[in-house]
RNA sequence: AGACCCAUGGUGUAAUGGUAGCACUCCGGAUUUUGGUUCCGUCAGUCUAGGUUCGAGUCCUAGUGGGUCUACCA
């Protein structure tokens, strides 16, 4: 190797985002002794969708890097939204991914103690006041951007009344919303967030975890930052939104004497065609646009689990869409392509023909079956083989057929010779129409008996293969064929116009009686296969015995439907 | 309007004052018992104007464009 080689690739090496940069200086300087340690902090109040995936692999993947850890934090401070069904969905989800959180599962109610306590120091340091303002005084005396803020009449209270009513406010002594604890910040600030934000409110609600123990919960800001610091989280990673919500994270901490734990604000991953917005997420599933949180079709990690695409998929996606502070918006054809990718790799081949023509052998004797042998994985020799049922009667492709078939086109049509994969080369006789429909019934073909797959001595070169099944061994199974949500790359990015309006009435087709070759019969929810040149599926849930349910993943790349398309 | 953040091919992301690179997409070719895979190749980029410097994508200033912030949500 040169040296000119060695300096490339240790330069290649060294190439790091802005946040291990960050980390690097860091551990160079000797900060925490050079420790790293995350953190993913869900609320528990919905189910995780895509831009999650992106901060769980961030924060796992980042720690892991530099031998350091991630804990599992449920930012759980609003009894009002938060339910315990939600954290057991989350944790299934994450683990799915293919992270690990030992028993470093921690929750910011476990906090409210601690919390309670630090907000007392605050207010004996003279930083922070009850309030008996409403809402909208609140509000009115925020100011805005361009005008500065008042200062609240009940600012200058003592620290003894205060101290006293907040007492009161836990106690129970006031009814919800009649009081808030306010830090004392800076009423003038040309930042909304210092402008003396509220730390807790009163609110007489039931908690999935502590139950009815409080009735006074701390806000996001007063839970967040002291949240890190309590667990000793050195680098604490959120999205850009947050960014000026970190001078009075620094403040608090600052103020409070503790750990200093510090903010790194990232750009979330955008992704075309797909919505991340719980409210609309939760619309979509409301109003029975999709079967629920899992469907094939929704941008959560439990629907993109049921539409078959491998976690290590999904983490190579997050992986090389990278991290910046700029707007992204990354194309879903990466994603498609690192599916597809881990998909080749692993996924073994089947046949399926989802729209059948029959095609009678002539002279194929009538009753003889043959045992094809057939590669898993042309590109794994390690999957092994198979064996599949030939008969005189078969089902192929009906757009495998064409009657007058152009120049280019490598199927079957009349007069023309075209192999069956692990089968035979067939030559095309003739067919027959259905004298109501005018539709293509019937192929008749003859068969080259020296042709077989493996010891094909026949001389012929077909350009086309075939995918098939033999009609008296198929299986039947319904199939699902799933398209983008949407049909805008950025549906909720319209000023003028509702994302529902872009919905994909076309996002799912069902293919209720599709023919599958017989070793399918054996396929668990949650296997997925490559049907050959259709694309990559994945078994369903919905499943029986009877009648197997197939996800269409992702569809193969397609040259010829491209070139049809020009 | 104010403060803050951001600006590199179609998309995403590197280059840490010294040859603008990688991936996806697109397009073309080779191979192929999957019109898949694999392999090779083409096209294509530093927002604008000044300044600092031997040298600027990188540093400074201004402009332009985009984003964020004014919940008892997180």
């Amino acid at each position: 190797m040169s040296d000119l080689n060695r300096k490339e690739e240790a330069k290649e090496k060294e190439s790091l985002n802005f946040i291990e940069q960050i980390i690097e200086e860091d551990i160079r300087n000797g900060k925490h002794g050079g420790r790293v340690h995350t953190r993913f902090p869900p609320e528990p109040n919905g189910y995780l969708h895509i831009g999650h995936a992106k901060a769980i692999c961030l924060n796992f993947e980042i720690a892991q890097k530099y031998g350091g850890k991630t804990n599992l934090r449920f930012d759980d401070t609003n009894p009002t939204t938060e339910e315990t069904e939600y954290v057991e969905n989350i944790k299934r989800d994450i683990r799915w991914l293919g992270f690990d959180w030992d028993d470093r599962e921690y929750y910011a109610s476990d906090y409210f103690e601690q919390l309670y306590e630090f907000a007392v120091k605050l207010i004996s340091k003279g930083l922070a006041y009850v309030d008996d303002s409403t809402p909208g005084e609140i509000a009115e005396m925020k100011g805005t951007p361009t005008v500065p803020g008042k200062e609240s009449p009940y600012r200058n209270r003592s620290i003894e009344e205060n101290l006293s009513l907040f007492r009161g406010m836990r106690a129970g002594d006031f009814p919800d919303g009649s009081k808030v604890l306010r830090a004392k910040v800076d009423m003038a600030s040309s930042n909304m967030h210092m402008r003396d934000p509220i730390m807790y409110r009163i609110k007489r609600d039931h908690h999935h975890r502590t139950g009815d123990e409080w009735i006074i919960y701390p806000m996001y800001d007063f839970a967040h930052g002291q949240s890190d610091s309590i667990e000793k989280i050195t680098h604490s990673l959120c999205s850009l939104e947050f960014i000026h919500h970190r001078p009075l994270y620094d403040w608090f901490i600052e103020k409070l004497e503790i750990f200093p734990s510090r903010q790194i604000e990232f750009a979330r991953m955008n992704v075309s065609y797909m919505i991340t917005s719980k409210r609309r997420l939760l619309k979509l599933v409301k109003e029975g646009y999709v079967s629920g949180w899992d469907d094939p079709r929704m941008p959560t990690i439990s629907g993109m689990r049921r539409r078959g695409f491998p976690p290590a998929a999904i983490r190579t996606f997050c992986d090389k869409a990278g991290i910046a502070k700029r707007d992204n918006l990354i194309e879903i054809s990466l994603l498609e392509f690192c599916v597809r990718d881990e998909l080749n790799r692993t996924a073994p081949r089947v046949m399926a023909v989802l729209n059948p023509l029959k095609v009678v052998i002539t002279n194929y004797p009538e009753g003889k079956v043959e045992h094809m042998e057939v590669e898993n994985n042309p590109e794994d020799e390690s999957m092994g083989t198979r064996t599949m049922p030939f008969s005189r009667e078969l089902y192929i492709e009906r757009e495998d057929f064409m009657e007058d078939p152009p120049k280019k086109y490598f199927r079957m049509g009349p007069g023309r010779d075209v192999r069956l994969k692990a089968g035979y080369i067939l030559r095309c006789e003739g067919f027959e129409k259905d004298p109501a429909t005018g539709e293509v019934a019937e192929v008749r073909c003859t068969y080259y008996p020296d042709s077989k797959s493996g010891e094909d001595t026949s001389g012929i070169k077909a350009k086309g293969t075939l995918h098939w099944v033999s009609v008296a061994h198929a299986l039947e199974a319904e199939v699902r064929l799933y398209d983008r949500l949407f049909a805008d790359p950025q549906p909720d990015n319209h000023e003028d116009k509702d994302y529902l309006e872009f919905f994909n009435e076309d996002s799912l087709q069902v293919v209720e009686k599709a023919y599958i070759e017989p070793s399918l019969a054996q396929a668990k929810p949650g296997d997925t296969f490559q049907f050959l040149r259709l694309g990559y599926f994945s078994a369903d849930p919905d499943s029986t015995e009877q009648k197997p349910v197939f996800n269409r993943t992702v569809t193969l790349k397609d040259t010829w439907a491209k070139m049809q398309g020009r």
